[in-house]
RNA sequence: GGGUCUAUAGCGCAGCCAGGUAGCGCACAGGACUCUUAAUCCUGCUGUCGAGGGUUCGAAUCCCUCUAGACCCGCCA
């Protein structure tokens, strides 16, 4: 690859916009303005490929912006969606609200304005922690103030079309019988159980019947009220094979990522704009799911939803980017573990940026420059910073579990690893920190001592008490020895006692860095 | 029925999306730190890149076929 073939910052972030500006010259569109899309799920906890999806959106803008182009990301809260479950861990009292939209239920919490705006919240939280920013617009605004209105109306009044069209790309016949559009009933509030029965054209108006409905294997009743929407301004959803289409034609977007579970949707969708609306749909990339390490699909009914903020307990906001924009292709197995090789490597793009780590190979270097750019959202630092590896970062505070920050700051100076420790390294201290709690926990090992062991230790305890230490190594060695025990059983003996393991670091300098008194205390639990 | 992903060292994985010397972690072997073990550091070993074909000066990487596994859609949004 020469130098002039490389796009932008030579990642495949360029490349997908480079596209993207490509077709839309050949489309003819205006360009003045480039606004790309991503879609916030607001009915479960927001995990972090949600959040994924709006920060490569994310990306694609700065892209686009770095190309020349104006750029802007809308993030679109889906509220209006109905609530079909009850998430793990929320409260059973949401019962009573299954079918409505989300953004009609109360907060169960009672800290945000609907359910609907605090599982939002909790996304839009992340996209601040990390830095994205946006511009937020929700359904129930878009749906109140009219602004999908003439999709509606084109959409509806072509239902036979689209419902043949959706049964032919897809197999699913239900919109050759039903209507795409679901009103909220006005008498109940829910959304499925009221059937959209017929679409008044010159009224804009649909009919309505509220009666049961299923919802995966559960039955809601309906109310039996018969009502009629008007499409123009009462609430109701276009069904989501074609309400992303109206949305784009609508707020004009050219781009909007996409993770395969919704890709028939996608299809239908990319149809509906093209040959319905007359928008020429957006361009568009298709990712993985994040899967948890036993390969399933994350699913707040499992309990293995990883948020944002859960990540952010441990690693660091550059770490959850790294992740998102090192690539989109693949399926990925994703947990808590992978924060400490994540943070390690962005340490390695800076030490790459900086020229303190060489690579030969031209492509591969502008594209680790270019990532870390990204990472940095396109606004990368002037100057390297210090670099701890954050594994280390997580033995050292296993050992040191009070004042852990001093402690373990004090530990790399004396390892010379740093010249001074700065507030960013007491943070990282702090995260690996709680990895280590959390991760680590070392568990209080059942052993079987023998009474001469037990003097031993005894005997040990008694040194140990003495400020004026010089030797613990040898000290253990001659205990072991006085005790008619093998030196090596009584040491195996120390590190399943001190650390729980049959192995560890030299002992002697190892008590001295714990503390011969916090061992000694740990010591008698066992006498 | 439709679609997607995955397969690389003993194990776990990166590299593939913009082709250019096969990499990392763990494990293993040796060494440093005065006896005694190595959290830490250094050195070393480990390969039919799932199989077959194609494109290319050059393929783990791009294309096609096949095999095995996983997942998604065909309720709903």
């Amino acid at each position: 690859m020469s130098e002039q073939d490389i796009i932008g910052k030579g990642t495949w972030i360029d490349k997908l916009a480079s596209e993207l500006i490509d077709r839309e010259k050949s489309l003819g569109r205006k360009l003045d303005l480039l606004r790309v899309e991503s879609g916030l799920g607001a009915s479960g906890i927001p995990h972090i490929g949600s959040l994924g999806d709006a920060v490569r959106a994310y990306g694609v803008k700065l892209a686009l912006e770095n190309l020349g182009y104006k750029s802007e990301l809308i993030a679109y809260s889906d509220d209006l969606d109905g609530l079909r479950k009850i998430p793990e861990g929320m409260p059973q009292s949401l019962e009573e609200h299954i079918a409505k939209p989300v953004s009609l239920i109360p907060d169960p919490y009672g800290c945000h304005e609907s359910y609907g705006m605090h599982m939002s919240s909790i996304l839009l939280d992340g996209l601040d922690k990390v830095g994205i920013k946006y511009e937020f617009r929700r359904a129930i605004d878009t749906y109140k103030n009219g602004i999908l209105k003439d999709n509606i109306h084109t959409i509806l009044q072509k239902s036979t079309e689209i419902g043949d069209k959706i049964s032919e790309l897809v197999g699913q016949e239900k919109y050759q019988k039903y209507l795409p559009y679901f009103p909220v009933c006005a008498n109940c509030n829910r959304l499925y159980t009221a059937e959209a029965t017929e679409y008044v054209a010159n009224e804009k108006i649909v009919k309505y019947t509220c009666h049961d409905a299923e919802i995966g294997n559960k039955k809601i009743s309906g109310c039996g009220h018969n009502g009629e929407a008007d499409i123009t301004k009462d609430l109701g959803k276009l069904a989501w094979k074609v309400e992303f289409a109206a949305r784009w034609a609508a707020f004009d977007i050219r781009f909007e990522a996409y993770g395969k579970d919704i890709m028939d949707s996608v299809k239908v969708n990319d149809w509906v704009a093209d040959e319905i609306l007359n928008f020429p749909h957006p361009h568009h990339v298709k990712y993985e799911m994040f899967l948890d390490k036993g390969g399933k699909k994350i699913s707040k009914s499992l309990g293995n939803v990883l948020t944002a903020q859960r990540w952010l307990e441990f690693g660091t906001p550059k770490s959850i980017l790294l992740l998102l924009y090192k690539r989109i292709t693949g399926a990925r197995e994703l947990g808590l573990d992978d924060i400490p090789d994540l943070v390690n490597e962005y340490n390695e793009l800076e030490d790459i940026y900086f020229g303190k780590i060489k690579v030969d190979n031209q492509a591969k270097l502008v594209k680790s420059k270019g990532l870390y750019e990204y990472v940095n959202l396109l606004n990368p630092p002037k100057q390297i910073s210090q670099h701890v590896n954050y594994r280390l970062l997580i033995e050292l505070s296993k050992i040191f579990r009070e004042n852990r920050i001093e402690r373990v700051s004090k530990k790399l100076l004396d390892y010379g690893v740093l010249k001074n420790v700065e507030s960013d390294i007491e943070n990282l201290i702090g995260l690996a920190g709680k990895f280590a709690d959390e991760f680590d926990e070392q568990e209080k090992i059942e052993l079987e001592l023998t009474s001469k062991e037990k003097n031993a230790i005894n005997a040990l305890i008694e040194e140990l008490g003495k400020d004026s230490l010089e030797d613990i190594q040898n000290t253990i060695y001659q205990t072991a020895k006085n005790s008619d025990i093998e030196p090596k059983d009584f040491f195996k003996i120390l590190y399943q006692i001190i650390l729980g393991t049959t192995r560890g670091p030299k002992i002697g300098p190892f008590i001295q860095d714990i503390g011969q008194k916090q061992v000694a205390k740990k010591l008698v639990e066992y006498t």
